[in-house]
DNA sequence: TTACCAAAAGACCTTTTTGTCTTTTAATAA
DNA sequence: TTATTAAAAGACAAAAAGGTCTTTTGGTAA
């Protein structure tokens, strides 16, 4: 589905929220360890997320990452563009140069159809939207063996 | 959705069957020429099908690659099994150890579904129903610029 | 049986992805 | 204003993906 740092990035975001609804903010440290991420790989992401304005960080003493609560809340798709680029759903489902519904390939039309219901998925669904679903129920970001 | 092997290997295949349809065996060249992939490439990739048993090959003159008429038709989560091993259609949308749905990531709820439908598509079509498509409409293995 | 043809094998290379680590900068608190 | 804290920046490195090329092997046909 996701390439490793959009994975890491999903769930650091989520933790980060959830922490902050918490009235926290959290640290390289203790989001790498929380979401079971290497440390500072974790650490690279939340940068480059904070440099393309996805959220937000303080420096020093207490500092940390958090959400800009004036901010709308930030759709899946958003990061994902941000992570992976723009072409990762909306290509053709075997390569060609571009998908065209006039000049379909073979797969077209089973495959377009769930591509779309995936681009559905990553509109609706936000990082809140997802830190709300584990802060209410008994949902998780972590599955360590046994 | 696939990697760039998997992308090769299914235009190959089909561009393969089609012409098989047609009583012919085409070769690398041929192969890596009107799928537009690199040759070197199609033909490694080519002969990891045939050494998996996913393909055959004659070597000499008028060889060339061709589809055993015994063996049953090749699904498409066959081929992507070989290419890009088993676990890419059955894991975590969020990059958990595993997908668990008694323990469902946020994601799960409503990536699960679409997951599911990928993997029915990738069991109902084979190489041969997406050649017969483009053997019977005008669908087409590429769209060149213009 | 020789010449030729085309796939097989495998070495090698490049780029991208994934990951690590050190140094610098900025904020806070004492 | 100094010590401490934590992110920012960026160099570096390992691994995987993507791609190239040469040599060898096994067929075919003349
Ligand atoms: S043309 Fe291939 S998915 Fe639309
Ligand atoms: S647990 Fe994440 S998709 Fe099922």
């Amino acid at each position: 589905m996701f390439n490793k740092e959009t994975e890491y990035a999903l769930r650091g975001l989520v933790y980060i929220k959830l922490q902050n609804l918490k009235g926290r903010r959290p640290g390289t440290a203790e989001v790498s360890k929380e979401i079971e991420a290497p440390p500072f790989f974790t650490a690279k992401i939340l940068q480059r997320l904070v440099r393309s304005g996805l959220l937000e960080s303080l420096k020093g003493k207490g500092g940390g990452f958090f959400f800009d609560p004036e901010k709308p809340e930030l759709q899946l798709v958003k990061l994902v563009s941000a992570t992976e680029g723009d072409r990762s759903f909306t290509g053709c489902g075997i390569g060609l140069k571009y998908c065209d519904k006039a000049n379909p390939c073979p797969l077209h039309e089973k495959y377009a159809p769930i591509r779309e219901s995936i681009n559905n998925l990553l509109s609706e669904e936000t990082v809140q939207s997802l830190a709300q679903k584990v802060h209410k129920k008994e949902i998780s970001l972590t599955n360590a063996l046994k």
